[in-house]
DNA sequence: CGTGCCAGGTGCCAT
DNA sequence: ATGGCACTTGGCACG
């Protein structure tokens, strides 16, 4: 077997080798630099300043052809090699992604086994793990954050396994060909900002109440009964107590009963002579659904976020 | 610009340059399997036979180490490069990966904003697109199965869209630098054989259905009621109807009413002397849950898959 | 295609 | 940690 070919000029390592990556949680802990740069982004590719995540500066002497903004990589490489690379990109808190013919194996909450075939499997410095085929937008494995990643190589294949306890779970990738490896620094603070959830519902009605009904008052949010936390609280122009719960896409019986649980528990709780309204929102209601608030008396808003 | 390095050689073109991937979805049609499997399930699911995905065969003359197992790879390209690489992959029914500094805008049931940040793109022939970020199982953004991609270089950018109908959604992945491109020749024709599922547990109680009761006689699975369909329906010692609704995990309030909904319309349809009994099957409840049971005269028996 | 429901659901936030 | 619930939930099976 040749040397395998390598770009890249990689990463100083972290430690005298560290023998695998520690599970972390914190994340950047002092990220003071503004998180939405006003303007002048980086046109080329060098990343301007601060490299967090490495502890020491890339060997900026190398062509940025060759380490280009902190990424390894490996074509072909033997099964020592690929599992130098993945075990030093955890060490440095990289993201890390293998791709080859693979058998992967479950246990843990549940077990299961897959038989070799070409996937894409992605390490996260989180301890996450991703087994992805050609297709669907899920994983066919994975485990989630938390984890301890472990690669070697073992007879000739590269193995990977990710690890965690409560639940103890375990998650094992063996790979009989690395076709390819690669070892990417990432940099990301930013969260999506994300339109059009139930959230923006509630804020809505609670902006402009008249949306659910004329003279509806909104009392509180997420007030709590003996069944949970109701999303909004109220009353109508003639006093009596209402309840909406909210959902942000067509909703089936599920909703029905949810909302059902708790106007039970407000009758419950509150005076015997207290009336209860219980009102579902949302853009629309299923057939069954329609039927089953009916049955139990409640009312339907169409709305939309 | 230098010429951007490519390492792999590449595959035949799929035809005259495909403009893009058009969304597959053919996959196994007919995969049936009875909805009351009585025994004899399949154990072994590996699929026989021929490559489906690609339509013609690698070159398999090409060095192992430049053309591993069909991947193509891009380091630091320029914006032009890596859309082609992109476009070719796609076209090839690879998987393709990109990783690089872009922003993500989001729009179809909601939509979302994500600054720039370091991130993995991953497409897949089948229309899936995948955002990653180092943190997090899940991806920050996404689109499901089914979309066209699209990838072109505007302004020195690396643009990728990915777009479906019915929802109309649009994922738009802007990258001002690309680190890392890769396309991988995928073949998996495995789906992984899941064990400790609730279809194992049904199995289970089917087989022994003293585990349930002494006495205990299913009668029909997945029996439709007008509430839906009941998991497993039959009759106790004593003559009574009872119904089973199983669950693989500790449960909450929602099994409750699901059990509830199932044995009311019995009730209802059922001769109006008949009686209805409501078991949950899990491994636990939840307090509330517990005391949901008891409010509506149901009965708990701890049972794990 | 809509309806209903399981999932190794995951993630978020409350107690 | 457990609990209750939202989620661009995704995925499958069925009418």
């Amino acid at each position: 077997m040749a040397t395998p070919p390598t770009s890249g000029g990689g990463w100083p390592a972290p430690g005298p080798s560290a023998p695998s990556s520690a599970p972390r949680k914190e994340r950047s802990p002092g990220r003071c630099g503004g998180s939405t740069p006003p303007a002048g982004r980086s046109s080329t590719q060098s990343r301007p300043g601060g490299a967090f995540k490495r502890p020491t500066p890339l060997p900026r002497g190398v062509p940025s052809d060759e380490s280009p903004a902190g990424v390894r990589t490996l074509t072909a490489p033997d099964a020592a090699s690929a599992a130098a690379l993945v075990t030093d990109g955890l060490g440095a808190d990289a993201l890390v992604a293998l791709f080859g013919r693979c058998t992967v194996d479950y246990e843990g909450r549940a077990a299961s086994e897959l038989g070799p075939g070409d996937r894409h499997v992605m390490l996260k410095p989180d301890g996450a793990a991703l087994v992805h085929t050609d297709e669907g937008q899920q994983p066919v494995n994975w485990q989630p954050p938390g984890c301890e990643h472990d690669c070697r190589a073992t007879e000739g294949a590269t193995v990977v396994e990710s690890r965690r306890t409560s639940p103890e779970e375990s998650l094992v990738v063996r790979f009989s060909t690395v076709a390819h490896a690669a070892a990417f620094d990432v940099s990301d603070h930013e969260t999506p900002e994300v339109i059009g959830t139930e959230a923006d519902l509630k804020r809505r009605i609670l902006e402009e109440p008249s949306l659910v009904e004329d003279g509806f008052t909104p009392l509180a949010t997420e007030r709590k009964t003996p069944a949970g936390a109701v999303d909004v609280y109220g009353e109508d122009d003639a006093g009596r107590t209402v309840v909406l719960e909210l959902k942000r896409r067509r909703v089936g019986p599920d909703a029905v009963g949810q909302l059902d649980r708790y106007v039970g528990a407000l009758r419950r709780d509150l005076h015997a002579d207290a009336e209860v309204r219980g009102v579902l929102v949302a853009p629309s209601v299923t057939g069954r659904a329609r039927a089953l608030l009916a049955e139990r008396g409640l009312e339907f808003v169409p709305l939309t976020p």
